[in-house]
DNA sequence: AAAAAAATTTAGACTAACCTAAAAAATATT
DNA sequence: AATATTTTTTAGGTTAGTCTAAATTTTTTT
């Protein structure tokens, strides 16, 4: 039996809250992620674990199957191999992709995401930097930093972003901060945590922790 | 208020069957067309009608208003124009590309649809030959023949299909037909109305009155 | 014009995905 | 350990889109 649109959101949202050690997600955390009541999650809950795409005890909260990880993993595949179209052939912004990914996910067909995905050249990440699992399923995360762990002098690559938000985006856009841009803390202030940043070797910008918060970058 | 992907595919199916002397469409019909029985129709109708999308009366058949008609061009334009997408960038044959169409003509956003047309170029034909609406919703059928109304000794050009079931376009593929080919019938078969034809002025090939009544055609 | 047949609508149900309110279980606080 | 609070589940409804069976209207045939 195929899988609804609403189950595959549930399973994509179980798969990102559970994280990578696939820890127990909770009713209400799915509530919160599905803009839903916590009783018509529990309804979900009964139907995926009875489709076998869940493990689920009442009370005890919820992780993914085998058969519900492959799931999870194939719509997050797809959202990011959109995501990689619309601003690479579209010409979109990265900051006005995800919502248009959402519906393209839930697209049926194999064919046409491997075909995809090849028109594409096989892209490793998306325009956010987040992974694209291969074809088999194999989704490994790259483990990178968050820029407040990396001290003054330290030259590191933006690699991608926590938030995902629009504005945020945006933000990073007028701050002329792209993916793969080097950055280099010259100085943090100690009461608010602020920092200068100095990009690509050039310009100095102002960046508050909010932002630092939410920049992945890389040691070169 | 949105229109539901079943919503859409009722104005569509309703736009097709109304033709282009927008005749009034019966209840079995768009059972028949929509794989749904005639009470499920009856109710879709008044839904519709109450959207202000369909003229509708009891017993009376229906008809598209303006905004149905809007929506039903819509869509056709999404259509045709992933088709053209799945075929001129994903490489996907003509027989292939009508079911996921389905699926894609009901992503929404306007942006998407008008950055795909300046993708592929403005096609102003999809892969079958169908032309394919402006962003105003301009559509205007090319008046094709079909080839049953071409005598023999004419040359004409093969414009489109009418049949659009992959085992069909299949066919035309392993006879070596596609659009564009310039067809000129050699002799038509008084028997059975099947006819010969030479495929761009080279090979000679046997045709069926049933493959000759799906062949649109144009002359030169 | 009456009867028969066909088309359409109405009545009453079902499932998926949601809801609110109430009950029950788990967890935290005294 | 008892009580209070929070979390989760159950109970009972709603809407969209479907169904079957029965009633009604239209059309066709006699
Ligand atoms: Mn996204
Ligand atoms: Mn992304
Ligand atoms: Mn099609
Ligand atoms: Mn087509």
């Amino acid at each position: 039996m195929q899988n609804s649109f609403t189950e595959e959101n549930y399973l994509k949202i179980i798969h990102a809250l559970s994280g990578r050690d696939g820890v127990e997600v909770s009713t209400n955390a799915l509530a919160e992620s599905t803009s839903t009541r916590a009783a018509s999650v529990t309804d979900m809950l009964r139907k995926l674990a009875d489709k076998g795409l869940i493990h689920y005890k009442k009370y005890q909260g919820v992780t993914l199957t085998e058969a519900g990880e492959k799931v999870a993993i194939s719509v997050i595949r797809k959202h990011r191999l959109w995501e990689v179209f619309l601003v690479e052939k579209l010409g979109f912004g990265w900051d006005e992709v995800h919502d248009i990914a959402e519906e393209l996910e839930h697209v049926p067909s194999n064919e046409l995401v491997e075909r995809l995905d090849a028109f594409l050249g096989h892209p490793r990440f998306d325009p956010h930097g987040d992974p694209i699992p291969d074809a088999k399923g194999n989704l490994t995360d790259p483990d990178y930093l968050i820029l407040t762990d990396v001290g003054i002098g330290e030259k590191v690559l933006m690699m991608g972003v926590l938030d995902h938000a629009p504005s945020f985006l945006q933000h990073l856009d007028r701050s002329g901060i792209t993916l793969g841009s080097v950055l280099e803390i010259t100085e943090i202030n100690e009461y608010d945590k602020s920092a200068s940043v100095r990009i690509n070797g050039s310009q100095t910008l102002f960046i508050s922790l909010e932002v630092s918060k939410n920049l992945l970058v890389q040691r070169r």
